[in-house]
RNA sequence: GGGGCUGUAGUAGAGUCGGUUACAACGCCGGCCUGUCACGCCGGAGGUCGCGGGUUCGAGUCCCGUCAGCCCCGCCA
C-alpha cells in the first residue's frame, strides 16, 4: 500500500530552496498542494510548513517516479528525491518563492494517503467557522494560522530570552487549586480522593506568585494558562494564555518601565516595528474624561467633551434636567461628517442605545448654523458657547449624550470607538500604546450592597491615599495599571499589599470578615506575616496580544484549539456526558438527568 | 438570561411575487494533453434547501418552534 519511509532522511524544507542549491541532490518531504498533469510531464507543488516546492516527474526521465505520480492526489504525503534544477527559460514563477527553481525527481515515495479534504488548503476558499474547526487539523495547515502560530512561538521565545535577561526566572503554579469566589466563575474539578470537595482551575495564579515573592525569588514569570468559566467573545476564550510577571522591590514606574522593554522586543521581533519609549500614561480619570472608556484607542482623537454647565440653563430638558439631577452631558464632534444620512444617524442612535443611552441627540453643523432636531431649544449665546466648546465648523456632526456619568461616558465613549471604525481612523498597522493608572480602588456594589475591588482585593492603594480608606473608601486610588494598545487591554497590573494590616483591613472594607478571610485566604495571610518584601507585577493577555499582532479579527485565528461561543470543542466533541462509574466515584449525583 | 445575523451539492454562493426537473463556479471522478504553477479542454457524478411542525392546490421561498455557528448586552476581581 503505503512506501515505507525507511532510511530516507529530509535534507531541506520545501520554503528554502533556491539557487545556490542549483546542482544539489535533495531530499524532501511534505503534503501535495496541488498536481498538474499534462499527460506527459507533471508537476506537484510540495507543501511543508516552510513553504512550497514544485516537484517536476518527466516519463522520459524516470517512468517509475511518474507512473508512481500519477496515483497523486491533494493532501498525499510524498517523500521525494532529485535533483535541484533552474526552471526553463520564461518558466519562473516571480510569485513563489522557490519559483526559480524546480526539483527534478529520480525517486518519489507516497508516504500516506488521503481523503479528499472537505475544503481547500489553500488561502483563497473562504469556509464557514464550524466547518474549520471541526477539521481543525487540516484548517491549521493553512498558511494564514501557520503563521499566526509561527508568530505567537516567535513571541512566547522573545518573551523568555527577555526577562530571563531581566533575571526573571520562571516557576510553574498549580493548575489544580483553591477556588476563589471574588472575581469570575471557577471551573471546578472535583476530588475523588476526597468526596464532596472541588478543585478550581486557576483564573490567574496571582496568589501563588505572591508567595514567589514572600519565598524570595525576586523576579518570576509564567506563560500560562487561566481559566474563567464566563461567556465567550469575540476577544474572549474560557482558557486563555497570559505572560504573568511579578517583582519584588519595585514600585509602578519600575514595573511599567521593564513590561515597556518586553513589548518593545516582542514588535521588533516580530513585526520589525520599532516602539518609541516610554509609553504615553493617562489617568483613569483623565482617561474617562476624555475618552468615556479606560481602554481609550488612541490611534485617533476624536475627544469627548463635557458640556453639562453649558446646557444647565438651556431650553432643552432633556440635557437641562440631567444636569440638575447631577448627571452628565457629554459630546463629541464627528469632523466632517455631516453629510451623515438619516439612517446612518438612527444607526449611531441604536449603538449608544446599547450602551443605555436613552437617546443620541445630533447635529449638523452647516453655512446656516445648526441643522437640528434640537437647534430650537438653544439661545443664541447658548450656540456660540457650544460650538467654541466643540471647536465646531461647517460640515461637522456634533452628537451628545445625556445621562448618568457611567452611561454617558460609556456610551459615548463606544461610540467613538465606533466612529473611528467606521472612518477608517483606526488602521491596522498602528500601534499606540497608553498606560492607564490611578484606577479607583474600590467601587460600590449596589446588588451586593458593598464595596468590591476593582483590580483585586491584594491591590495597594496609593500611599498618599491610605488614609482614605477610614474617611472615604470611595475615593482611594490604586496602585493599578492597566496597558491599553489600540483600544484593547492587553495587559494588567498593581503594586500589592505585602502588610498584613492593610492586607485585613482591605478584606474589612470589601465585607469580608476575619472568619472568612482566614477561611479563604488565611495562607496568603500568614505568608505576608513571615517577611512579605514590597513587590507588584502585571499580567499581559498573550491572545489578545497576538490578535493585535497577528491582525486577527477573533481571537480564535491566534489559538491552535479554541472553543465555541458555547464553549465547547467541535473537533473533540468536549464537554461530553461522563459514565456512572466515573460519577460514582467522584460521589456525584446529577440533579437532572442528561437529555 | 437578553438582542441581532447566518444556515441551499464536498466548499462558498445565486435562486425574482409561493408555481414545471433547484442553478452556474470551485472541488471531486473519468478521458485527453510534455512547461504548468489557483494549468487547460471534453464528459460525468454529486441535494433530507439545518431539523420539526403549520398555512397553501402547491413551500428553498410565508408563519411558528427548535438546533448549530457567529456578533453584541449582561457577565468577565
Amino acid at each position: 500500500m503505503n512506501d515505507k519511509l525507511g532510511n530516507w532522511k529530509r535534507t531541506h524544507r520545501c520554503g528554502e530552496l533556491a539557487a545556490q542549491q542549483i546542482g544539489e541532490e535533495v531530499c524532501v518531504m511534505g503534503w501535495v498542494q496541488r498536481r498538474r498533469d499534462h499527460g506527459g510531464l507533471i508537476f506537484i507543488d510540495l507543501r511543508d510548513r516552510d513553504g512550497i516546492i514544485q516537484l517536476a516527474l518527466d516519463p522520459d526521465r524516470d517512468p517509475a517516479a511518474h507512473s508512481k505520480a500519477e496515483q497523486v492526489r491533494n493532501e498525499f504525503v510524498l517523500a521525494a528525491r532529485g535533483k535541484v534544477s533552474p526552471r526553463p527559460e520564461g518558466t519562473v514563477n516571480p510569485k513563489m518563492k522557490t519559483g526559480e527553481v524546480e526539483i527534478e525527481i529520480s525517486e518519489l515515495l507516497i508516504l500516506n494517503r488521503s481523503e479528499t479534504p472537505p475544503f481547500m488548503i489553500d488561502e483563497y476558499s473562504d469556509v464557514a467557522e464550524n466547518i474549520r474547526l471541526k477539521y481543525r487539523y487540516l484548517d491549521l495547515r493553512r498558511p494564514a494560522l501557520q503563521n499566526n502560530l509561527l508568530m505567537r512561538h516567535q513571541v512566547a521565545k522573545t518573551v523568555r530570552n527577555y526577562l530571563d535577561g531581566q533575571g526573571f526566572i520562571e516557576v510553574e503554579t498549580p493548575v489544580l487549586t483553591k477556588s476563589t469566589p471574588e472575581g469570575a466563575r471557577d471551573y471546578l474539578v472535583p476530588s475523588r480522593v476526597n468526596p464532596g470537595n472541588f478543585f478550581a482551575l486557576p483564573q490567574s495564579p496571582q496568589l501563588f506568585k505572591q508567595l514567589l515573592m514572600v519565598s524570595g525569588y525576586d523576579r518570576y514569570f509564567q506563560i500560562v494558562k487561566c481559566f474563567r468559566d464566563e461567556d465567550l467573545r469575540a476577544d474572549r476564550q474560557p482558557e486563555f494564555t497570559q505572560i504573568d510577571c511579578e517583582m519584588s522591590f519595585v514600585n509602578r514606574d519600575d514595573v511599567m518601565t521593564i513590561m515597556e522593554g518586553m513589548v518593545a522586543s516582542i514588535f521588533e521581533a516580530t513585526l520589525g516595528v520599532e516602539l518609541s519609549l516610554p509609553m504615553a500614561r493617562l489617568s483613569y480619570a483623565e482617561a474617562m474624561d476624555r475618552y468615556g472608556v479606560d481602554n481609550p484607542d488612541l490611534r485617533f482623537d476624536l475627544e469627548l467633551v463635557t458640556i453639562t454647565e453649558l446646557v444647565a440653563n438651556s431650553e432643552f430638558k432633556v440635557f437641562a434636567s440631567v444636569a440638575k439631577d447631577g448627571g452628565l452631558v457629554k459630546a463629541l464632534n464627528a469632523k466632517g461628517c455631516a453629510g451623515f444620512s438619516r439612517k446612518e444617524l438612527d444607526d449611531l442612535t441604536e449603538f449608544v442605545k446599547i450602551y443605555g443611552a436613552k437617546g443620541l441627540a445630533w447635529v449638523k453643523v452647516t453655512e446656516e448654523g445648526w441643522q437640528s432636531p434640537i437647534a430650537k431649544f438653544f439661545s443664541a449665546a447658548e450656540l456660540d458657547s457650544l460650538n467654541a466648546k466643540l471647536n465646531a465648523e461647517v460640515g461637522d456632526l456634533l452628537l451628545f449624550v445625556a445621562d448618568k456619568s457611567s452611561i454617558t461616558n460609556e456610551a459615548l465613549g463606544r461610540l467613538r470607538g465606533h466612529l473611528g471604525q467606521k472612518l477608517g481612523l483606526a488602521k491596522k498597522d498602528v500601534y499606540k500604546f497608553v498606560w492607564i493608572t490611578d484606577f479607583p480602588l474600590l467601587e460600590w456594589d449596589g446588588e451586593e450592597r458593598r464595596h468590591v475591588a476593582v483590580h483585586h482585593p491584594f491591590t495597594a492603594p496609593l500611599e498618599e491615599d491610605i488614609e482614605l480608606l477610614d474617611s472615604e473608601p470611595g475615593k482611594a486610588r490604586a496602585q493599578a495599571y492597566d496597558l491599553v494598545l489600540n483600544g484593547s487591554e492587553v495587559g494588567g497590573g498593581s503594586i500589592r499589599i505585602h502588610d498584613q494590616a492593610v492586607q485585613s483591613r482591605m478584606f474589612e472594607l470589601l465585607g469580608i470578615d476575619e472568619a472568612e478571610a482566614r477561611e479563604k485566604f488565611g495562607f496568603l495571610l500568614d505568608a505576608l506575616s513571615f517577611g512579605a518584601p514590597p513587590h507588584g507585577g502585571i499580567a499581559f493577555g498573550l491572545d489578545r496580544l497576538m490578535m493585535i499582532l497577528a491582525g486577527a479579527d477573533s481571537i480564535r485565528d491566534v489559538i491552535a484549539f479554541p472553543k465555541t461561543q458555547k464553549a465547547t470543542c467541535l473537533l473533540s466533541e468536549a464537554p461530553n456526558e461522563v459514565s456512572e462509574k466515573q460519577l460514582q466515584e467522584l460521589a456525584i449525583r446529577l440533579r437532572k438527568a442528561p437529555k
